[in-house]
DNA sequence: CCGCATCCTACGGGATACTG
DNA sequence: CAGTATCCCGTAGGATGCGG
């Protein structure tokens, strides 16, 4: 196995989870399928709208995510996982799998600190 | 399965991968183990030895890798994978793989754009 | 050989207000 | 409802130099 190629491979996948809100976007998307903004606002907790915003688009331009607009008054839009996206549903249960394993180690490290 | 617990979860693994030279730094010390300060230096691209130390304390303080100093002159400081660390080891492979499997699909984004 | 101290910059993230 | 437009701040990352 090469060093660098593989470098360049992990480091695609980490900047497009990179983002504060984008886990929790991804899961919900993940889970519950198609959502609107307003949903995603209300779920994700204490998101601005510009942040969801930005974060939703950077999502879109990496093409994991769909966005559609209901061309209508008062506006819809809804967002949804892409194929591609769903690709990445590995590695996020990856890391929650990780996360749930490590609890206890985690606590074990804080309680050092006191 | 319920949302805001995996999310958690999942930032906290990707706390600790994220920062620019750390996937490099972990991949390299789960394929050829134990290294040297220096050799680190040589075999991650363009990094300043500033860069290297932080990131090298931060896997240490997450307690991801293992860093041994022997009293010498010239000093001598070597730096592994920690047991800990290895259980990392099944989210940078589900990275990797996405990567190579998705190289193709990057390259038609980028073709879109001329 | 390994690392710290200092100083600097760019950018991710945020608060707030306005609009089709 | 679903966004932009401004302004602001902290911190990750970097350049450079000294020190045991």
């Amino acid at each position: 196995m090469q060093i660098e190629p593989d470098l360049c491979r992990v480091e695609d996948a980490l900047g497009i989870l990179v983002g504060k809100w984008k886990p929790i976007i991804l899961l919900h998307l993940l889970n519950k399928g198609t959502t609107r903004f307003n949903e995603l606002k209300r779920i994700v907790p204490g998101v601005t709208q510009r942040m969801l915003t930005k974060q939703l688009r950077e999502l879109e331009d990496e093409d994991i995510i769909v966005r559609v607009v209901y061309p209508q008054v008062p506006p819809k839009v809804e967002y949804s996982i892409s194929e591609y996206g769903k690709s990445l549903e590995p590695i996020l249960m990856a890391m929650h799998e990780w996360g749930a394993a490590h609890t206890l180690h985690k606590m074990q490290l804080t309680k050092k600190k006191d």
